[in-house]
DNA sequence: TTCCGCTAAATTGCTAACAATAGAACAGCG
DNA sequence: CGCTGTTCTATTGTTAGCAATTTAGCGGAA
């Protein structure tokens, strides 16, 4: 009975994760533990785990004595993940070239498929999640399991900044874009590739409103340095 | 009273999180519950914490029902710790270039004095400890705090692999190494930088015993698979 | 009216006793 | 003498109740 134990924090975990991931959850909500304990039938400890791993993940902020709630990444954190990834990505997708199989080859062939198959509609849920599915493939084939867990946490991250701010007019479609990467993979042409892959990030980057580029946080103890308040 | 929860699970991280950085606690060690509690003069739950963020940093492994021990990372996961490293910090240290500051340059040849005046002995504790900050410092300087996070972690785990695969007898000296980065790093040449960089971390990792290059597990489920057992 | 302080409800954090598990010591059998 | 199966102990996992904290709502005074 006891031994199930990790599998029930994971299957909570996984319930939150995918909720955030897919933006049914959006930046900012509190996550009450009873609320949760209620909702999946578990105990609070359980809950209290898996909401301790999401936020190792920085999908979920933990205030002391406050409670939990989905992460809202800041302009220059967002900057910072998309930064992240261009570095990790790019590096992963020679390795990916490197050691591709024949098995590897038709994975992304057919994931490219399923892209096409939900058609150029970004109807959310399912849209988000093929959408970093593609990347992890990518890692997997690359094979390097420690910077794919790394890559992991930045793609979950990226979910809850386009969350934030995505402009809304816009009409995202970001398609073509995993076909001009996949192309460049299955030619086996490593530098189309990586400066696909470049143009990806730096498109959906773009893609969004993250304000003027230094969001200087002003610090009142700084500002008042030395000041003698008046009377 | 309770306010003060988080910093407690802090101070345990950090005592163990130090200490097996510097190798006092070898790999494999086990870490019981109880005898931290005794140890630290906490309770159990905070102890608890601080052994699960440690497994999220994979200084820590904790086996269901088994508890805690000090992680043994593999020879496949060393050397992907090696390569992600790679990745990182060549691409970290360009960014280093164009983000420096005077400040900057003095706190880098302030940290090669530091490592002279400690002498070419590899005297464990401060020696690891010292040549890790470099690198921290390095992370700082270029300015992404999300990478600079991840590329914590692999520091930290180096350290473990060190422990665990470091050549008894050769006498390890990356410490010109150090030299002739800051060098390149200080007169500003990008390209001789991210050579450097590249040269030091591939010198660590040759300098260890980390075996034949494919250490292919044995799976046997898959070994015996649709095999009938005989009676 | 507006501001401040007080009280009460909801929520998180903590404690200590209890249950379940794994590993070791041990006994019985071949 | 070695092997198998069993009890026993040390250790981890769980649970429920209690303590501490935050927040919101209320009421009174300036």
């Amino acid at each position: 009975m006891a031994s199930h134990a990790v599998r029930e924090v994971q299957r909570i975990f996984n319930s939150i994760y995918d909720a955030i991931v897919e933006q049914r959850l959006p930046p900012g909500t509190r996550l009450t533990e009873l609320n949760l304990v209620e909702v999946f039938a578990a105990n609070r400890n359980h809950v209290r785990s898996a909401l301790r791993d999401l936020s190792h993940l920085k999908l979920v902020r933990i205030e002391m004595n406050r409670g939990a709630f989905v992460e809202e990444p800041t302009p220059q954190q967002a900057r910072e993940v998309f930064a992240a990834r261009r570095v990790i990505e790019k590096a992963m997708i020679e390795n990916a070239i490197d050691n591709m199989s024949a098995k590897d080859r038709k994975a992304i062939s057919a994931h490219i498929a399923q892209e096409h198959a939900l058609g150029h509609d970004p109807a959310k849920p399912e849209f988000i999640r093929l959408s970093g599915d593609f990347h992890r493939l990518l890692s997997r084939i690359a094979g390097n399991q420690t910077l794919g867990e790394m890559l992991d946490s930045l793609i979950a991250r990226t979910s809850l900044i386009i969350a934030l701010y995505e402009v809304q007019s816009g009409i995202q479609c970001s398609h073509d874009e995993h076909d001009h990467l996949a192309e460049a993979l299955l030619s086996g042409d490593k530098a189309a590739a990586v400066a696909s892959m470049e143009h990806h990030l730096l498109a959906i980057e773009k893609r969004l409103r993250l304000g003027p580029q230094k969001t200087e946080e002003v610090d009142l103890f700084e500002v008042f340095a030395g000041v003698e308040t008046v009377k």
